[in-house]
DNA sequence: GCCGTTACTCTCTTTTTGGTGCGTATAACA
DNA sequence: TGTTATACGCACCAAAAAGAGAGTAACGGC
């Protein structure tokens, strides 16, 4: 949550623009595809965690990253960090020096994600009690049936 | 992707002001494991999918529902419904008929969600060729090393 | 010469997820 | 009388994801 404000109001007007100029029906069945496939990549929760943290944080170190990301194991951390990698982003830093030392921050493409992912935060921390309340509701329902 | 311009104007306005005027960082730590947990169920591949579709289309019967989120099976199109359901997300109408017929749609929560989730389309379809060549780009390196 | 530090990797086990196929109710229809 | 249509629930199994814990390299300090 805290990260949202890290994302500069030019990245967020620019998510604004695009939103306005977006066609009203996106065209190729093939894109649409890749789309869906990378929106699983990326619409993961450790993926969002990270990116978060990140934004909020700037740079950090694997440990230091792994302590900020709740309840986050050593492997899901470098597994997706890795993905994170692999996808343009973060960018690792490797400092040859010992004991270790390995950096992490958010590449532009992937600081323009986290811009993106804003308002799902927003919507979350909004909704939160709405969604509470349609549970027990619901819940209360189904005992009664 | 095509479902983005249904979402209203009003709605991605909504989320703009939120956007503004969230304060600098968020307070509760408890809160803060709240979302990040509604985060984790909201950020799924199928509700994702669901929500687009249903967001596009309005009002949908199970079987069309099933046909339209290109992959699903019928046993995760459940499952997710009843999920998104109970956080009242989608709304389901029984008509006691026969053969049975139910329909969802989108709550003004769902929607509200769909909004939200709109700037993560637009940065997907953006952004696609983008993460493709870094990953070949990993991919090379990580070859040669 | 042993300890501590850091960022991992590797292996083993457990948990979760997802797919498949079968069963069911009921009325309209042929 | 038998078939079809619809929206599931249920049981079983395979596969994937995730957690736990041990191991490692490499050097500086004690």
């Amino acid at each position: 949550m805290s990260g949202i404000s890290r994302f500069t109001p030019e990245q967020i007007a620019t998510a604004k623009r695009h939103a306005k100029a977006t066609p009203p029906d996106d065209l190729d069945p093939r894109i649409e595809a890749l789309v869906n496939d990378l929106i699983g990549r990326v619409a993961d929760k450790w993926t969002m965690l990270i990116l978060e943290v990140l934004g909020e944080k700037g740079t950090l170190r694997f440990t230091r990253l792994g302590e900020l990301v709740e309840g986050i194991s050593q492997k899901m951390l470098t597994q997706t960090l890795r993905q994170m990698e692999r996808d343009g982003l973060v960018a690792r830093t490797v400092y040859p020096v010992v004991p270790p030392k390995v950096e992490y921050q958010l590449t532009p493409l992937g600081a323009s994600l986290g811009a993106a992912f804003c308002g799902v935060w927003i919507w979350a921390a909004e909704n939160l009690k709405q969604v509470e309340r349609a549970r027990v509701q619901f819940d209360e329902k189904a005992k009664t049936v």
